[in-house]
DNA sequence: CCGGTTCGCCGAATCGGTTCGACCTAGATC
DNA sequence: GATCTAGGTCGAACCGATTCGGCGAACCGG
């Protein structure tokens, strides 16, 4: 079932089918609806291996992903969804590849054996040594997220900082003068986690700027960890009249903690934060929060890196999301704590 | 950097480097080590194009899942990530095709150009066309769900049939005569999809074992709609003291229902249902549910297909889940409303 | 000293497409 | 009527790996 089984049948020379395929030089009409009559008939589909080979590429791109292990946000997996679905609009297949902890020979197989044409890469760090690498392998890449020296590098990302800074400005604005910022996981920052400390950065303008107090705490991805570290939090500051966040995955477990210390959201208690919108509108009540516009964001990603890949030399261009704060339930005035 | 080059600098024939890598002959310990400094040296690693071409398989599986427009629901969610994660451990890499909707071409790519050596097919229908056009091409597959003939087909899937059922009979334990079964989406269950009919059909089984009355609806996929439909059933059936569910992504809607309308778990209204662990631990309160072993499924799927590529003939296998029910906080005894 | 193994390696064929040069024919141009 | 052009097709080379048959050298037993 090649195209030579095609050629005979049609009783044509093999690279007659091509360009009948291709249309990349003319073909009679007749001789085409033969070819097409054999093709429709045998059900037959170039060999994708073969095609690769001699055009050297691929038509697929690979996406990097943070491992399974930790679960991925509602934001990540619209990120996901998005790219796959705008590179399927394309007609690019995605090679999913988790990367980081043992899953290393995953990546390397993708970047290094030619199986892609460009990379789509996630959940970046300030310092990434997969970003060096694709740079040194000379693979298209764009990311989803960007490292301490953006310049070189084509990404689109959250402007988590300029976002942080605004829920900041916003809540002052309501009165609040002791906020603290919830982060995510200690380690994530630890490991250089770029949102993570643009987040910091933002908070920690914005509240001297407004001079304020403020209070930075890290939280695992999990609702209990929202609970606890909440917990403490009150307990140890207990001036907190609001919260920051970008930690989408602990909202409902801060929520909680919030109930459980007999604290009304917003009346008593205020809370704003960076999140997907749908999870935003989700919640109980719904989260006050910048709703970062992920379907844009992937597929901008995926139209970069087509450019890329079409043009691996023209200059790197970037996308710094900052969708403005949509007000919904969890931010009002001001009232100090009991 | 190809092999070619690899054998000219090493100076050996292209065949030895071949062999040197494979090990699928003897090469001297010398050849061999001079042949393995050149390919470090030059950061090489054979075109997996190529090497696909000419073996006739690509070490890659297609991964279907349901088109991104609609949200993937946790337990779905599960299924990805563990099993992009068992293949990467079996050094395998995993194409995804979001099936269904416009995305044809997608899964015909990835089913007919020999682009993977297998597939696994998730979110199954009773009727599926996908199922049949995978079996007229040859292809080896598994599905994540199986049809309404099962048996000439590899799967594994959830036992919504007898989990449902066991909810049912817990509740009935607990005295409770009045129960909803809410189902997913109307749209759903109208084109087949097999989870609703088996849970509705294991939800009728129950109901009539233990002389219940048991009433039935559908719910789309999301916290609003899982609102609105418990708003409903409670203004409808006001003798109502009980829901079974399959469907994770409504429950806030229905817990936020419930406390609207005064009633609260498991005081005065329980609630019981087939959902991801890691969902059900971390909804306020906690749900009593059957926990689906989505990481033991997903890996399971994977191995499966592995075999099914390696003896494509062998017999048909199948695991079904059954997990038993977690009781956590959300059944209690039953409590006529007021 | 000779026939038979074994080891280590080479050369060539092959997988299934794409692409380039060449050829033939028919129609247009002068 | 000779020359040119364009359309339509063919044959062969090529992409980068794997794999098979075979060949020379070393080694063995008799």
């Amino acid at each position: 079932m090649n195209i030579g089984e095609i050629a005979r049948r049609a009783g044509v020379a093999r690279s007659t089918v091509s360009y009948a395929l291709t249309g990349k030089r003319p073909v009679s009409e007749e001789t085409r609806q033969r070819i097409q009559a054999v093709i429709e008939e045998l059900n037959y589909r170039p060999n994708a291996a073969a095609r690769a080979l001699k055009e050297g590429r691929t038509r697929t791109i690979g996406l990097v992903i943070p491992p399974a292990s930790q679960r991925l946000t509602d934001m990540q997996l619209g990120f996901v969804a998005t790219v796959v679905d705008a590179a399927a609009r394309a007609d690019l297949d995605v090679l999913l590849s988790p990367s980081g902890g043992e899953h290393e020979r995953s990546f390397e197989r993708v970047v290094t054996g030619r199986r892609v044409d460009g990379v789509i890469l996630m959940e970046i760090r300030l310092e990434d040594d997969r970003v060096t690498r694709l740079r040194q392998s000379g693979l298209p890449f764009v990311g989803i997220g960007r490292t301490s020296h953006p310049e070189d590098m084509t990404w689109v990302d959250v402007d988590y900082e300029t976002l942080i800074s605004q829920c900041v400005h916003h809540l002052a604005d309501l009165g609040h003068r002791d906020i603290a910022l919830v982060n995510r996981s200690a380690e994530l920052v630890a490991a250089g986690y770029g949102p993570g400390h643009r987040a910091q950065a933002g908070f920690t303008r914005a509240v001297a700027q407004r001079d304020l107090h403020g209070v930075h705490a890290c939280c695992a991805d999990d609702a209990q960890a929202g609970l606890s570290c909440v917990e403490r939090l009150l307990a140890e500051h207990p001036e907190l009249t609001a919260i920051a966040t970008i930690n989408e995955t602990a909202i409902t477990g801060m929520y909680r903690a919030l109930a459980q210390a007999g604290l009304a959201v917003p009346k008593d208690f205020s809370i704003a934060g960076v999140a997907a919108r749908h999870l935003a509108e989700n919640l109980d009540p719904p989260l006050t929060s910048a709703d970062v516009p992920t379907i844009e964001l992937g597929a901008r990603a995926v139209e970069l890196l087509i450019q890329r890949i079409a043009d691996p030399g023209s200059p790197h261009r970037h996308l710094l999301a900052a969708p403005p704060i949509s007000l919904r339930g969890t931010t009002g005035p001001a009232r100090p704590r009991a």
